[in-house]
DNA sequence: CGTCCTTTTGAACATTGTCAAACACTGTGG
DNA sequence: CCACAGTGTTTGACAATGTTCAAAAGGACG
């Protein structure tokens, strides 16, 4: 790895309060890579060597099952993922792959392990990011099984529209056929989906969404920070 | 709190290994309460004062959104609650009531904090404890979006039996509407999907479950480890 | 310019949910 | 012990939701 990519590396939550000591241990043995895009990461299953961290770049976790397959989330710079297998020297549960281009930070999960044990800031930092891990799951499944695939795409939409700073207009982060299948449907039911919000002022042209009535989307999708806030 | 339960409660894996002085000090402030079936004991949106875990009986989480309820999973002893809340100081994502007649022990969110900073041990018992409920979430996120829910009830039947020990017959241990809830249905499509699986040897009256073709059963629910099987 | 993939559309179909009513089970109080 | 209320379960008819398949339209890229 790169002597530069370093201070990128421990500016991040997970290694932000740790020991110099514990962090040079971790880094050691670290790599870090760049993949091209739709390249696969780890397969479900496989048994997990490695913590995997996003630097830069998107890649997608998924499952699959009986020849179909569900997108399970999407990340981007400084996720973690397959941290919970990591840990338990357990197989992955999901498999992923990159979507563009992406820079990967590759702990070996002994490592991980092992200066758990020693460094107390760095168990902390990985608690509070397992624990976050497991409450975004949880709040997906409240959205799975309490609303509809239109609620789920209306709340979509206007986290997005928060993560853009408000803007009446934006631009889809993800291919309209993957946001489907993060939220549980199929493309050609997210394409009417769609259509169907036009009345609540979407309009969605390729990837460009526009939001002209936000009160009256709000009013169909009543979010809920128990759901739709990815802090808390 | 009773002397007579301290035995019970170390011996949890959660505290198992960790320190007598460790140990102490979380059981200091620790509350063990019974209550009776159908009480109310923490609500979705509530910050988390205490971690929850059940000694004895049965306790449902549960969620709400616009008028719609659907039950997350059903606990029984040994499992904790809430852990996650504690640990980040955050507002439960669920809320939780007992289903019978159930023990629960109580520990103060913020000792856990403490403790969780002094005993290496017990950090790592939580962060293990985290792992696994969240491997157990993704579980259930894949269930529910790779397959119908026949099949998910058909792996439910197989996961049951394999806990009774491989009985062909044995008892539901939960009410059929609350189970119509965990698999994501409801009581009227839960009642028609038993029907469905007759073909498959499955005969259900009131309670009784009975499987007299396993392998046919099997062949239709295909199940795998990386979704079924609790552990791992 | 053509090829490949995604997206959209339409029509038929399958699955699941809703509503209303009948039935079964449980526990209570007469 | 029985009648009864209350709750859970089942059934039927129907509505809503979501999927599948096929085909056309649109975009991206060599």
């Amino acid at each position: 790895m790169r002597e530069s990519d370093i201070p990128a590396i421990r500016s991040l939550e997970l290694f932000r309060e740790m020991a110099d000591e514990s962090f040079a241990e971790l880094v050691r043995g670290a790599y870090v890579q760049n993949f091209p895009p739709n390249m696969d990461l780890i397969l479900e299953g496989d048994q997990c060597d490695f913590l995997h961290i996003v630097i830069d770049g998107t890649v997608e976790l998924f499952a699959n099952w009986s020849d179909r397959e569900t997108a399970m989330t999407i990340l981007r710079g400084g996720a973690t993922f397959i941290l919970a297998a990591a840990i338990r020297d357990a197989p992955n549960l999901m498999s992923a792959r990159t979507l563009e281009r992406s820079r990967i930070i590759m702990l070996p999960a002994e490592d991980v392990r092992l200066v758990f044990e020693k460094d107390h800031a760095f168990a902390r930092a990985v608690v509070m990011e397992l624990a976050y891990c497991y409450r975004g799951v949880i709040k997906g499944v409240k959205g799975l099984k309490l609303r509809t695939s239109i609620e789920r795409l209306a709340n979509y939409l206007l986290k997005s529209q928060k993560k853009f700073g408000g803007a009446s207009e934006f631009s889809l982060p993800v291919e309209k056929r993957r946001l489907a299948s993060i939220l549980g449907m199929t493309p050609e039911n997210l394409s009417r989906s769609i259509k169907s919000l036009r009345p609540y002022g979407v309009e969605i042209a390729g990837q460009v969404v526009k939001i002209t009535k936000p009160d009256d989307l709000k009013t169909l999708a009543k979010p809920t920070s128990l759901i739709d806030d990815p802090r808390s």
